[in-house]
DNA sequence: TCAAATTTTCAGAGTTTTTTGAAATTTGAA
DNA sequence: TTCAAATTTCAAAAAACTCTGAAAATTTGA
């Protein structure tokens, strides 16, 4: 393998390791990811030096993950895979896996918690912290949901926009001020409560975000 | 300890492994998050029932990465520990912390194999991937870091506005129109093609995306 | 149906990471 | 400066994870 192609291979491997992928999955990627055509197990094999064994569990975990696409060629019993070539769709299914098998159980986790009656002070501060962390994980969550359905132009567009994305919401605000006289100022209030849970003041009584 | 925050603790130091980080840097950093109060070492050995000296590598590594504060009490010469409040504060660090050990030097990898003239069609087709690889990180990552600059009241705004920003952008496109006549219509393009660079017909001659 | 090609499974060897207890070092108050 | 409290270091035990080779299972075409 050429030490280009080997560096990144590598790199990748690497990184797996601290992203909770092993060694050998990050490099089986790393390797279809920068491949030109579809390989199979063996030809996986040889180029990384892993055993074929390896390899096949490698690649059942990749297509676990639904990062690699199974294919084969006519005349050929052996299963070939590759990476999506759209690196936006990588990351996309990146994103929704890690949200199935990360975020869904951490929200699960939390919502239990918060459905118990607090036995005590700690206990009561506890659920405040926990409230808080589901509010934000809720809302990063969904809003990355929301953003996932924007087609890539408008994406684009968005992220170039970058901070300045805060004259476009001063717009819309002094609109909607405008056309409703009171309603924006106080929208703008509640949710501004809602992104700080911790300036709830210790000891009032817990447990004061809207229950889910 | 109480079972409501047994299971907030279990399922942190369940989830550190996934990402990276130990089981015993998970459980110590979620109690400390749940705590009503600074804890220190020996409290937290005796809590998770670690040694004392896994807990000190524990919180050691807890603040390379900025995560606990450190404090004394007058009169006490041991070291309390403890989250920032502000869960966003904590959000911000993680991804400070990330953006430094996972990105930078997975960018400063790419950079260097974009580098090197490509020695055959294999390895153009590799810096081709590799530079949509960096694209899409360099476009995420500053668009992430450009994003951090708002306050939080704006954020939240823009977030509880969802895929709902689409009009707005719109609305700031014609307006672009409007006001210089096709500015606006070729820039989107631009755009259009940056954010998908896969549609690079392969064997063109690779690498030709803006030298960095 | 068979048999060749291919993939998967799995016990155990090998490796890495985590955790511990004991010893060493550091710290702050007297 | 000394001393005891507190923290850190470190070698090694324990646990977890990775990887392999051999064998089993599956698939496909004749």
């Amino acid at each position: 393998m050429s030490p280009l192609i080997q560096s990144f291979v590598l790199h990748f491997g690497e990184m797996g390791s601290r992203w909770g992928i092993n060694r050998t999955v990050g490099q089986i990627y790393a390797l279809l990811y920068v491949s030109e055509k579809p390989l199979n197990a063996d030809e996986i094999a040889e180029e990384l030096a892993f055993s074929r064994s390896n390899v096949s569990i490698g690649l059942k975990e990749l297509q676990a993950w639904r990062l690699v696409k199974l294919q084969h060629f006519p005349g050929d019993r052996r299963e070939y895979f590759s990476t999506p070539e759209d690196i936006w769709a990588i990351f996309r299914l990146l994103a929704e896996e890690r949200q199935k098998r990360e975020v869904e159980p951490t929200l699960t986790m939390l919502r239990g918690a918060l459905m118990e009656s607090p036995a005590n002070a700690a206990e009561r501060h506890a659920q405040a912290r926990m409230q808080a962390m589901y509010d934000l994980i809720e809302l990063i969550t969904s809003w990355f949901a929301e953003i996932q359905k924007l087609d890539a132009e408008t994406l684009q567009r968005l992220m170039k926009l970058g901070s300045r994305v805060q004259k476009l919401l001063q717009i819309t605000q002094s609109l909607a001020r405008f056309t409703h006289r009171d309603g924006g100022d106080k929208e703008a209030k509640a949710e501004s409560r809602a992104a700080r849970p911790d300036d709830d003041e210790p000891g009032t009584g817990g447990n004061e975000g809207e229950a889910r």
